[in-house]
DNA sequence: TCTCATATTGACTATTTAGTCGAATTGACT
DNA sequence: AGTCAATTCGACTAAATAGTCAATATGAGA
């Protein structure tokens, strides 16, 4: 008698579940980096994904729910990208800088994942609101220049778009050998620094080991 | 008998033709505004126009023709904004700052167009070549700063990326009470214009004749 | 090898969307 | 009022897409 542990088996099956659900979530994230979002459909995902029709709404109830898990997975990223940043460093000027230097990095070494970035902070801007949120906070408690004429919600929208663009045109192949301490001196530029203040904040940024894995050079 | 003179038939025919037409593009114009531009079927094109599907293909080839002739009129008025500035403005940096505040204006004056512009971008890049091209070549001429660490091409990224986000913010409500200069010197400063540079060129930008009809405020 | 809970499959129906076409409408002119 | 070329209409077919479900496959443990 096959009298298993149900417990026992719920595991097992947790596990080939993860694997399809994986490629699933994979697969999407191969298509949006690709096409629009909002042009992605479910026959798409599963003939990406080599699984049959029927699975995905095992797995999810509908694209919606995939964009959400897609949109879940690049917050997660984010969140593991910019926590160090945010603990070690007490200067709001270099916590930013650490943290979009961080974007540019990640961008840089996996074009993908930039073109999905980008794309989903237009079709989701449910799941960076966080990032922005926090982005604003740093961006309030930077020192105010003489007679500050530029908002933070103004110098919030700077920074975004700046970041975006570059996101976008990483993912689209252009600006491949870009010089990211020439972005960083750019936004802290844009945001009130002057010249020789941003340099120098480009300069006090902590320098991050490089990446081994090359998840560009793997597809 | 009514025997017309043909020439004087396709006249009257063009007045209709003309009037169907556009309500088709301020139809897609009002819905780009809305949703993404992939998003966006046929049907919901006609149920907006308020005129029956066989219309439709009586106009356009489909919503790819469609699209085209929504950014052939972006580009028109892009022109229109430009042109102006092109001619009268010798140095480049003023130059680059009048293009950026004649959009900031008719994004301002305008929200749906902000919207539209935004979104027609990045799903029909063809659109706005020249416009990038014609940036770019203002930047080339910028007086270089001493150690120039910050390509064109970067900070063509840079000005777009700020651009597009002002574009965006303003599409969807926010940022409503903008202060237009803070934008350009924003936007000054990041591709290298020192902070007291930035703000003589906003003071010696020439002034606009504000526009009298108000399109945000008729619908 | 057999069992069986779980996961996967793909054919199926229902709905949405693209695109067509003959019929009806329009409106300036006679 | 009648004419007629141009325009518009909307029902139609075909194709694409969403979502369902009974049948099949999987694989660890007995």
């Amino acid at each position: 008698m096959a009298n298993i542990n149900p417990t026992r088996r719920a595991e097992i099956g947790r596990e080939k579940r993860a694997r399809t659900r994986g490629q699933l979530v994979e697969a999407a994230k191969s298509l949006f980096a690709r096409q629009a979002v909002e042009s992605v459909t479910v026959d798409d995902v599963v003939r990406e994904a080599g699984v049959a029709k029927g699975t995905f709404y095992v797995h999810f109830d509908g694209l919606e729910a995939l964009t959400a898990a897609v949109a879940e997975e690049l917050v997660q990223s984010f969140d593991e990208m910019l926590q160090p940043g945010r603990v070690s460093l007490s200067d709001p000027a270099l916590r930013i800088a650490f943290g979009c230097r961080s974007f540019i990095d990640k961008a840089l070494d996996d074009s993908q994942w930039a073109a999905v970035a980008a794309r989903m902070t237009a079709a989701t801007p449910k799941g960076g609101e966080n990032i922005r949120r926090r982005l604003f906070e740093d961006l309030q408690q930077l020192p105010t220049e003489s007679p500050e004429e530029t908002s933070a919600e103004l110098k919030l929208e700077v920074v975004v778009g700046i970041m975006l663009q570059i996101l976008r045109a990483l993912g689209e192949g252009r600006l491949s050998s870009l010089d990211r301490d020439a972005v960083i001196s750019a936004i802290l530029r844009a945001i009130g620094l002057g010249a020789q203040e941003a340099k120098s904040v480009v300069e006090r940024l902590p320098t991050t080991v490089p990446e081994k894995s090359s998840r560009a050079a793997a597809n």
